[in-house]
DNA sequence: ACCCTATTTTTTGCATACAAAATAAAACCG
DNA sequence: CGGTTTTATTTTGTATGCAAAAAATAGGGT
């Protein structure tokens, strides 16, 4: 059975460090800004400094941490202009994987987005957020996977994972959440009618929407202190 | 011999060597599909393992090069569908810059490309290539850094680096030559009317183009049996 | 007390050492 | 000779050691 508990490292041990530190980063389990202690990560993940500090190169690579010369690495801290500009480049990347999927997206994969919408559309109508969630997120990705274009798939995961850390809670405003349905709609209608274009600008509206949601909660959240970990320097 | 006699920069060796090893493969000094061998590269850029192991993870992660587990690292072999892909992603990125640049796009900023844009056409029209490619690089960068996305920029300027490594050379056939220097007029029209999805059109129709050539040159380097290294022996 | 400087401690960055894997080379057998 | 196994060499992956730089702490002057 599993007698290679032990001897499995052998492969990729600062493979398994990025991964789970890009975990640690997104769940914000390290909070944006905060330095990483080569030490203490190295007990915490019982490796050595040599594959922690590749996986720290890695993730810096991927802008979800700061390299700071002869002080180490931090987690990333986006102002609200990072946001703004990342928001951008989502939304140019995810128009152009809307347009390709509508081109390519074969019938059966449509079947299942749409069955994934009404499901989504039944999570909606009980307001069972945790579900909506799941597979919101579910059709994003099926769209990106219709899309067909690898490059597209993981230049898009790689710009969205420092959203991520960001760990906004969009449709909490009930009317918004209404909207965001209704655009999801227009997707699935988009997508049916096999016309990019539309669902180009569908797709981009409803990030634009979800850009103004997240940029509303860091401004009230930079506004009321009630943050812990950010110290507010002076502005 | 140790050739450092100047003030060994204790800051960012690592990044040194990133910075060189990224060259070399954009440069074609290190071929597709070549292997990264450590000790090789250690002795020629005169630095340990570590930094030199740091810096090939970066590369990896920005695509440049590809991590075998227990074999190394070697410099990225694109196939035709990777650059097709590639292309695809490089077509949404610049489509949105150049809406971006077509809004906000100060006078000077459009003064200075119109500038660039008739020191282009100079080359164009004596056919001077190299001074074309040089200024042809600077208008499109100079559209970049209209768009004024550092996000955008970055992320274009990483995928843009994968297709850099494979070293074509368009704009040989002198109609293609014309359409594009047609379509750089479009652009700088587009520009100056600020017309934001005129411009997307145009720079995507534009790289559209520039992909069809290197496919073209790919598949017809393919066909010959390209034996560079071994054949060119006289007779 | 304050602020500035000096010394200790910690942390980072790089080089090296060592073990496992992969590759190359040699030995063996048919 | 050819093909297979065995041994040796090279190469990769990780841990450790050491020097420089930051950060933390202690000291000293006004």
């Amino acid at each position: 059975m599993t007698a290679e508990l032990l001897s499995l490292p052998r492969t990729a041990l600062h493979g398994h460090v990025t991964h789970r530190l890009r975990q640690m980063l997104v769940e914000n389990l390290i909070a944006p800004g905060a330095k990483l202690n080569e030490r203490a990560l190295c007990e915490s993940l019982h490796v050595s400094r040599t594959p922690l500090r590749e996986a720290i190169k890695t993730l810096a690579a991927e802008g979800l941490v700061e390299l700071l010369p002869n002080r180490g690495a931090v987690a990333v801290s986006l102002t609200l202009d990072d946001v703004r500009h990342t928001f951008e480049v989502m939304a140019g990347l995810e128009g152009i994987s809307g347009m390709l999927a509508a081109e390519r997206i074969t019938d059966s994969e449509l079947n299942e987005i749409q069955a994934l919408h009404f499901e989504m559309m039944a999570a909606y109508t009980r307001r069972d957020l945790s579900t909506y969630y799941r597979l919101n997120a579910s059709i994003h990705r099926a769209i990106h996977a219709a899309a067909k274009n690898p490059v597209l798939s993981a230049t898009y995961e790689q710009v969205n994972a420092r959203l991520q850390a960001l760990r906004f809670k969009s449709n909490q405003d009930d009317d918004k959440w209404h909207s965001a349905v209704q655009e999801h709609t227009q997707m699935i209608d988009a997508l049916q009618a096999r016309q990019p274009q539309v669902l180009r600008d569908v797709l981009v509206r409803h990030l634009e929407h979800k850009r103004d949601v997240v940029l509303a909660q860091l401004q009230a959240s930079a506004d009321t202190p009630t943050a812990i970990h950010k110290t507010s320097r002076k502005a």
